[in-house]
Parts: structure tokens; C-alpha cells; sequence
RNA sequence: GGCCGGGUGGCAGAGUGGUCAUGCAGCGGCCUGCAAAGCCGCGUACGUCGGUUCGAUUCCGGUCCCGGCCUCCA
């Protein structure tokens, strides 16, 4: 079954066919490392890694590229208010970055380039453009013609002139024609930068990204994805550079814009100030449940956050946990694990993830079903094999239902010593004194569950009992 | 203003020209010492007005509302 995908290049669903089944490139725009990222910041990250897997089973050789944004004006400004290099900001927030896509189950991406290590590259690019007549230099800048590159406008879908009519931004004298944006710029002394046949300078904001793609994916890419957000000006100038500056080639096959993240009805932006950072969200509830939340909606849709959504998505684990834990005396190996042909269709279905989840849904009623070792083998397997393509159910159950409990407030010791006092109280048939047992543990947020093979429990409600 | 996307049951959210999304919550039942979990069942959802059609939530047009981008943005 081939992959579909929605190529936003075309406006319409296409059969994706590598150039080179032999290496696939995908590119994902990745963060300014200037502060942590917030919730809206994680979902390319998170669909895209689910894409970057369904390729990676597919083909085998996936390279897949996203980069780290480390010289850009709001890094300098974060340096200059703490008085410290844009090195410390960039280093602190690349690795908090890095830890907070693992705490939600994003694979680490083959390649993560840094801008300021590809000063050469962009420097390189930068001459290239202006020899073929499509940059020229004005005031120590390097800029972008536009008005040379006739299919500028093609994947945002608007024209020079409109773009002109919209114009919220003063544009600056020396440009040739108003669209015209920035490949280098130049820097004061006390601002980072490097030197250039122009100067002292630092690079604009999109080129890096051209420099990046050239140098570790190649001249032309199978698929570039980031937020719809980007798609102008931000990738509307990536294509203009490479494509310019590769005599023409195709930069990008396929463009995968995803949604935005709504808070309270509006786009949640860091200038908007309407943000819930990862840093924060994944010290208070399960991070399992936000990479739940962050899929159940179609990527190219927007998605509306809220605390309800996430201990929907908790709850709906919870079930999907407590099918695993029935089944916690089935073994299953690695190399056992499937992938139900419904599920993997969901996600071939240009990533149709509420639909791959409903499919999940449907995997773990039929494993709850299940009665022969054979079967309940079987619906196990599905479960950890989806689960594994799209990042979820690989914890163990019972850390699951346990989330938290490092930082909480309960203990262990004192759960078990209750409920063995509960259970010499119900071989007596002290009902009253068992079910007392068993509201002072809901008390402290613990629930229990009496089964044929003694009581377990777990940790009740939502995220916060993961507060310290 | 220009370009683009969207309005589905209490909530989230897929999808389809004519029986079922799915999950969460709710209600009833089974099970249970009681619970919980699990299982079974239940609720006549597609912004609005027209058109096409034997039949439209789905196609077409109008309209209302919401959101995104228009050189900070995932």
C-alpha cells in the first residue's frame, strides 16, 4: 500500500515515491534555541517523527535532518539581558530542547545541524546567488532578488503585488524590490558574527536552512515539513535560494505544513504570550499523554489545547495500559511484534493518526477479548507493534499506573502494609474496615482494583499528582 | 484588504452520496461482599439558506461565524 501525502506544493494528496528508495531525505525546521519550546513548538517534532518512523519501516535508509537555529536576534537579545555568550543561551536551551522531545517520545532526528557550523556553506551560497544574478549586495547586506526567481510565491500562493498591498513592515531603502529579504546582514561588534566578502555579518534567517539541506541531504529532498506557519515567508525563500542556487533543480518534492495549536481559540505564540511550556507540561502530567494529545488530532488540522484534552488523553492510556496489563503473563518479543494492516493504513493515509488510534482502540477490545493464549499472543503483539510505530504503549503497565510516584507524595511501603491490612480485613469478611482501608488510600490519590490474583492499584486522576 | 484553512453528538475527533467511526464523559444492565476494572446495551451529530440527486453531513452556490499567513513565529 503506498504512502499518501498531503504535498501543500500541489494542494492535493500524492502517492510519495522517493527519488532514491535508497535514501530518503526528510528536513523539518527545528527551534531558535533562545528559551524552552512551548507545547504548539512540539508538534511537527512529534508527527513528523511518526512519519520519519513510517519511512524508516518502509525504506530502511532514511536520512532525516532538523536543525538547531543558533544565531538569530532574539538569541543575541537573550545573551545580551543575561550578559552572557549566545553560546550559554544556545548550548542550555539545545540540550533542554533535546530532552524535552525525548520526554515525549521523539526519536532523535540521523542529522542536527547547527546554523553557526555552516557559516561556510552559507557563505558559499550566498556568492553563488550573487554570481548568477540572483542576490546582489546593498549596504553591507546580501539580498535576494526576488523579482529573479519567477516562481517566487508558488507554494504560499500569492503574488509579489499582493504581498506589496498587505506590506505591514516598513521595507528598508536599499532593497531593490520590496520582497527582497535578507541572505546575510551586518553585525555591530558587540553582536555575534563572522567574516565575509561584505563584512563582518550574520547570516538571514532562511538560508541556513538551503545551506543545511545542500550540504547534508543533497541538491533536492523528498519531503521539507514544518508549521504552516512557515510556509511565508520562511520556506517561500528556502525554495527561492536552493532552487537559484542549484541552476533550477527542485528543492523540495514534497511540502508537509502541520497545524497550529490553539489556545482558547487563538494560534499559541510565544509573542502572544498564551503558551504552556513542554519544561512545565511534562513535570505535571504523564508525557505519554501529551504526545497522545498532540496526535489525536490530524496534523494539518488545528488543535485546540487544554487541560481537558490532556486527561482525556491519560484516561484513554489508561485503558490502553490496562489491556497490556492483562496480558502482563504473555511474552512477546521484538521480532513478534505486528503491525495491524488497518492501523499502518490509517498512517499511510497521509498520516491520519486519529484514525490510527481509533484502529488501536479497536486492537486492544479484541485483545481484552481474547481467550486463547494464541489470540491474546496475537492481540499483544498488535498492540506493542502499533504502539511501537507510533510512539506510545512502550512503557511497562505498571509504570504507567504508577506515573509519578518518585515525586509524590505516597509511598509504596505504605501502600502495600494498607492493603495487606485490607486483605486480612476482607478474609474476615470486616467489610467496614476494608472499605475504610480503601477510602484512607483514595484519599491520598491511590485506587485500587481487587482481581482474582490479589488487589492492585494505581494512581488516581489526572497529571497532578506528579506536582512537587 | 489579499491568499488559505475550518465549522460533525456533552467533549475530543475521523470519515462518507444511501447499515457502524473511535476515544473520553454520561445512563442502564452483567459481574462484584461493596467498589474498580472488564463485558453488553443506550443516546436519531454533521453552522445556515438554496441547488443537483430517487436520496446530501458528504457534491455545487450563497450566507454567517471562527482561525492562520501577509516578511518574529512550529
Amino acid at each position: 500500500m503506498p504512502i499518501q501525502l498531503y504535498n501543500n506544493l500541489h494542494r492535493r494528496l500524492e502517492t510519495f515515491e522517493p527519488a532514491d528508495p535508497e535514501r530518503v531525505t526528510l528536513y523539518v525546521c527545528g527551534p531558535t534555541v533562545y528559551n524552552y519550546v512551548h507545547i504548539g513548538n512540539a508538534r511537527p517534532p512529534v508527527v513528523f517523527g511518526v512519519l520519519a518512523r513510517l519511512l524508516r519501516r518502509r525504506y530502511g535508509n532514511l536520512r532525516y535532518a532538523r536543525n538547531i537555529t543558533d544565531v538569530d536576534d532574539k538569541i543575541n537579545a537573550a545573551a545580551i539581558e543575561q550578559g552572557v555568550p549566545i553560546s550559554v543561551i544556545t548550548e542550555r536551551f539545545s540540550r533542554a530542547y533535546a530532552e524535552d522531545m525525548a520526554a515525549l517520545g521523539v526519536e532523535p532526528p540521523d542529522l542536527v545541524p547547527h546554523a553557526t557550523a555552516h557559516i561556510g556553506e552559507i557563505l558559499r551560497m550566498c556568492e553563488r546567488l550573487i554570481q548568477s544574478g540572483h542576490a546582489y549586495v546593498a549596504e553591507q547586506h546580501v539580498l535576494f532578488a526576488v523579482d529573479s526567481f519567477p516562481d517566487y510565491g508558488k507554494l504560499s500562493r500569492r503574488s509579489t503585488d499582493e504581498m506589496l498591498a498587505g506590506a505591514r513592515v516598513e521595507v528598508a531603502p536599499y532593497k531593490r524590490s520590496p520582497g527582497d529579504f535578507v541572505l546575510w546582514k551586518p553585525s555591530t561588534p558587540e553582536l555575534p558574527g563572522w567574516d565575509s566578502p561584505w563584512g563582518r555579518g550574520r547570516p538571514g534567517w532562511h538560508i541556513e536552512c538551503s545551506a543545511m539541506c545542500e550540504a547534508h541531504l543533497g541538491d533536492t529532498i523528498d519531503i521539507h515539513a514544518g508549521g504552516v506557519d512557515l510556509q511565508f515567508p520562511h520556506h517561500e525563500n528556502e525554495i527561492a535560494q536552493s532552487t537559484c542556487a542549484h541552476g533550477g533543480k527542485v528543492f523540495a518534492r514534497f511540502w508537509l505544513h502541520n497545524g497550529m495549536l490553539n489556545m482558547d481559540g487563538r494560534k499559541m505564540s510565544k509573542s502572544l504570550g498564551n503558551v504552556f511550556r513542554v519544561h512545565d507540561l511534562i513535570d505535571k502530567y504523564p508525557p505519554e499523554a501529551l504526545r497522545y494529545a498532540l496526535l489525536s488530532a490530524h496534523y494539518r488540522q488545528p488543535l485546540d489545547w487544554s487541560e481537558q484534552l490532556i486527561e482525556q488523553s491519560i484516561r484513554t492510556l489508561d485503558r490502553l495500559y490496562g489491556t497490556l496489563r492483562e496480558l502482563d503473563d504473555i511474552s512477546v518479543s521484538q521480532s513478534e511484534r505486528t503491525v495491524p494492516a488497518a492501523f499502518e493504513a490509517a498512517l499511510n493515509d497521509d498520516l491520519n493518526t486519529p484514525q490510527a488510534l481509533a484502529a488501536l482502540a479497536q486492537i486492544a477490545g479484541s485483545a481484552r477479548q481474547a481467550q486463547s493464549a494464541v489470540e491474546r499472543h496475537a492481540g499483544k503483539a498488535a498492540l506493542l507493534g502499533a504502539g511501537e510505530l507510533i510512539g506510545l504503549l512502550q512503557q511497562d503497565p505498571e509504570v504507567w499506573f504508577c506515573r509519578g510516584l518518585a515525586n509524590a507524595s505516597v509511598d509504596a511501603e505504605a501502600i502495600e502494609k494498607l492493603l495487606e491490612e485490607r486483605r486480612l480485613a476482607k478474609l474476615r469478611r470486616d467489610f467496614g474496615r476494608a472499605d475504610m482501608l480503601r477510602q484512607q488510600l483514595k484519599d491520598q490519590g491511590v485506587e485500587i482494583e481487587d482481581g482474582a490474583n490479589g488487589t492492585r492499584w494505581k494512581l488516581a486522576g489526572a497529571g497532578n499528582v506528579n506536582q512537587h
